[in-house]
DNA sequence: TCTGGGGTCCTAGGACCC
DNA sequence: TCTGGGGTCCTAGGACCC
């Protein structure tokens, strides 16, 4: 049996913990930019406020109803996720963290040693809200698939008190008769278009599909599963988490500007800052990368600029694998230099690193002679290792972006250029000393 | 005026291997 | 005249997730 915990509007959740004048009032937290609507109290959703919506559209809409828009604050919301899955993790025998947001439980055999597995379930709530002060739905089934459809309905419907588990025939037919096909695990906008055009409304309709018909129109063996899944067969097992992250198979780092580009300089100082970033969690994850992608972006809103808005460059590393921000910055430029043109307005950019390996004890040598300007020399490893982890530790403890490339640097006390909007944060009340909460 | 960021998996097609 | 079979790796693109 699987469980599914979710927060129930997480972000929201998670300020409405140090700031109770919020409670009941319609509040949404924005995008990075304060761009677009991403989570939304009970209140903002009974005003129709979509999710994904831009925020410029629905401000005057909340201010009419002594609203909030909060900007996204994600050292609070990652500090709150922590908490979160080190409570769960206490309480069953494995956690899968899914999401910032959302872990799958493993409860083989919780039923034996703590009354049935619905009290065991309320009691698991109990906890995380008693101690992280966030409100969650449990649901409980044979698949990951079925766990996520049952706590769709413990969200929707409160008489529910929070869980809802399915383990009968009768009870999986119930429960996928009362919810949309859209709402499934893996039917997004593309594929719930399709089935609306084949008259499939409902997830017990989705289910009754033929095999051959999923696998044709859902994405081949994707499809498969899901059918399987919603029939109680279970195609994915739990992936346990160690100590409650997951080891990524990318890392990527990218932001809207807060203005527009056009000077070199200025599009450097941004790349350079999300890279170091970027290669700091590659080093807190432990691996190295072999492959960087650089990208940057023009305005695809844009009437008068035509595609494609994005381009980008990758670079297979001639000199190996490695974690090093500064080797990581010299090839970055480079594929930024290819990418820019004058002139050109940008407002976005970003990196990606894969290809993600942990070190291996030798340097990997190019068997050819290699042209030599193509290749960044890789300095002595070991001192290039005592130097990021150094650079890590001060900013680890003094905050992050105390010690940066100097490409970052602005001269003057303005923000940086590519510096995005960020007008209604919160303060980070568990991660910085100078923002605890005081109380009088 | 204003429109996010960070991930996953799968498929198809081409180059290349023996 | 006649032109195989079974692989791997890489990339681009498309779908999905929160």
């Amino acid at each position: 049996m699987f469980g599914l915990v979710d927060g129930n509007n997480f972000y929201v959740s998670c300020e409405r913990v140090f700031q109770p004048r919020l409670d009941g009032r319609p509040v949404v937290v924005l995008s990075n930019n304060d761009g677009n609507v991403v989570s939304r109290s009970a209140e903002a959703k009974q005003l129709g406020i979509p999710m994904g919506a831009p925020y410029f559209e629905v401000r005057e809409l909340l201010r009419r109803h002594q609203g909030q828009a909060l900007s996204s604050n994600y050292a609070l919301y990652g500090d709150m996720s922590r908490r979160v899955m080190a409570r769960l993790a206490d309480q069953v025998p494995a956690v899968e963290v899914y999401s910032i947001d959302e872990a799958f439980l493993d409860l083989q055999g919780l039923t034996t040693w703590c009354g049935t597995l619905d009290a065991r379930a309320q009691q698991i709530r109990r906890d995380v809200l008693a101690c992280t002060g966030i409100p969650t739905c449990v649901g409980m089934a044979p698949t990951k698939t079925l766990a996520k459809v049952v706590n769709r309905l413990a969200k929707k419907y409160p008489e529910l008190h929070g869980i809802l588990r399915l383990d009968t025939d009768s009870r999986r037919e119930r429960a996928l008769r009362a919810l949309p096909a859209a709402d499934v695990w893996g039917i997004g906008r593309q594929y719930a278009q399709l089935l609306s055009a084949h008259g499939i409304r409902t997830a017990w309709e989705l289910a009754g599909v033929s095999e051959a018909w999923a696998r044709k129109n859902l994405g081949g063996i994707v499809g498969w599963r899901l059918i399987q899944e919603l029939r109680g067969q279970p195609c994915q097992g739990l992936q346990p988490s160690e100590d409650g992250t997951l080891a990524r198979q990318s890392i990527s780092c990218s932001r809207s500007f807060g203005q527009h580009l056009t000077a070199f300089d200025d599009l450097w100082g941004a790349v350079t800052t999300y890279l170091s970033r970027a290669a700091e969690k590659l080093r807190a994850q432990g691996d190295q990368a072999h492959i960087l992608t650089v990208f940057i972006s023009q305005d695809r809103y844009s009437a008068h600029i035509p595609p494609p808005y994005t381009r980008s460059a990758t670079l297979t590393l001639p000199s190996g694998p490695t974690s090093n921000t500064l080797q990581l910055l010299a090839y970055g430029r480079r594929l930024l230099e290819k990418l820019y043109e004058p002139g050109r307005q940008y407002v976005k950019a970003g990196v990606v690193l894969v290809g993600l390996e942990p070190p291996s004890r030798g340097q990997q040598l190019n068997l050819f002679e290699p042209s030599t300007e193509a290749v960044v020399p890789a300095p002595d490893q070991e001192r290039v290792q005592k130097l990021m982890c150094t650079l890590d530790t001060l900013n680890h403890r003094f905050g992050r972006g105390t010690v940066r490339p100097a490409a970052t640097a602005v001269v003057g006390p303005q923000p940086a250029p590519w510096q995005g909007k960020a007008q209604h944060r919160s303060q980070s009340y568990t991660t910085r000393f100078e923002d605890i909460l005081i109380v009088s």
